[in-house]
DNA sequence: ATAAACCCTAGAGCATGGTCTAAGGTCAAA
DNA sequence: TTTGACCTTAGACCATGCTCTAGGGTTTAT
């Protein structure tokens, strides 16, 4: 059994990450001690691994909370369902992608318009081009 | 002049969010009717269509703050200023892009890894990757 | 025995970008 | 004149993901 401080360095998390976790329901109290103090099992460390391997792969602690359901109760649900709610991610993720393209693409715009000289910014294209009317 | 109503439907934002421009200092004040009224002039719409160009173009408020700054300063400014800005800013965004690439990988390896079958989840591949240690 | 290092709780605070509420005052039309 | 649509303020609230503080108890090493 560790306590938190062992399981916050072998996670690479804080303290307070961890109990912050448990506040909202990502994984369970389990034991304490006398004192206590949390005393974790090689099930909550198990747990906590995959909290971050999802948290790595881009997943939401709300996602991530629905992914420990899906988990808890996976001899209930079929890989279907699993591959199902990681699509769904993608498919968000594949937005945020699009987005994020266009709006490099419009600063690239902005960027190459503007001589980037010595000149005073005046009359520069790029503080023009913002305020421009695009409603 | 305009008031604040007339503002934000020509804005298409709330009057909230013109509230709350003003109270972070993008927007300044302008003049006040008699009946303490905020009346915009021109010269503020002009302001507040450079704030709604900037955001689309992936600014955060902060930034569309030292934007301003440079925009009212502009005649002791240089394009290369202006520029210089604007690249740092297609930097970070550049970073952002990876990182969702990263993202956007790792669950398409998810995925693909699965089956989807009909079969119950005990022992899916996605739920046993995310509960690899990756540190 | 005492100080350092650890643990506990509840709750505040941060950053981001607003939205909403309460409790009022004002203005225009019917 | 009274209703409804508008305006004002200060401050609370939302989501996200922590981080920190205050005020206390415990454990461990010297």
């Amino acid at each position: 059994m560790l306590k938190i401080g062992e399981l916050a360095a072998l996670a690479s998390v804080s303290r307070d990450t961890l109990r912050f976790y448990e506040k909202h329901g990502l994984i369970t109290p389990g034991e304490r001690s006398g004192a206590g103090y949390r005393l974790y099992s090689e099930t909550d460390v198990h747990r906590i691994s995959f909290i971050i391997g999802a948290k790595e792969v881009g997943f939401t602690l709300n996602e991530i909370h629905q992914l420990l359901e899906l988990e808890v109760t996976k001899d209930e649900k079929s890989c279907y369902d699993i591959k199902q709610f990681v699509d769904a991610k993608i498919s968000i993720v594949n937005q945020r992608l699009a987005e994020i393209k266009r709006i490099k693409k419009s600063l690239q715009t902005l960027s190459s318009a503007c001589c980037g000289g010595d000149e005073p910014a005046t009359h520069c294209t790029i503080l023009e081009a913002l305020s421009e009317q695009t409603n």
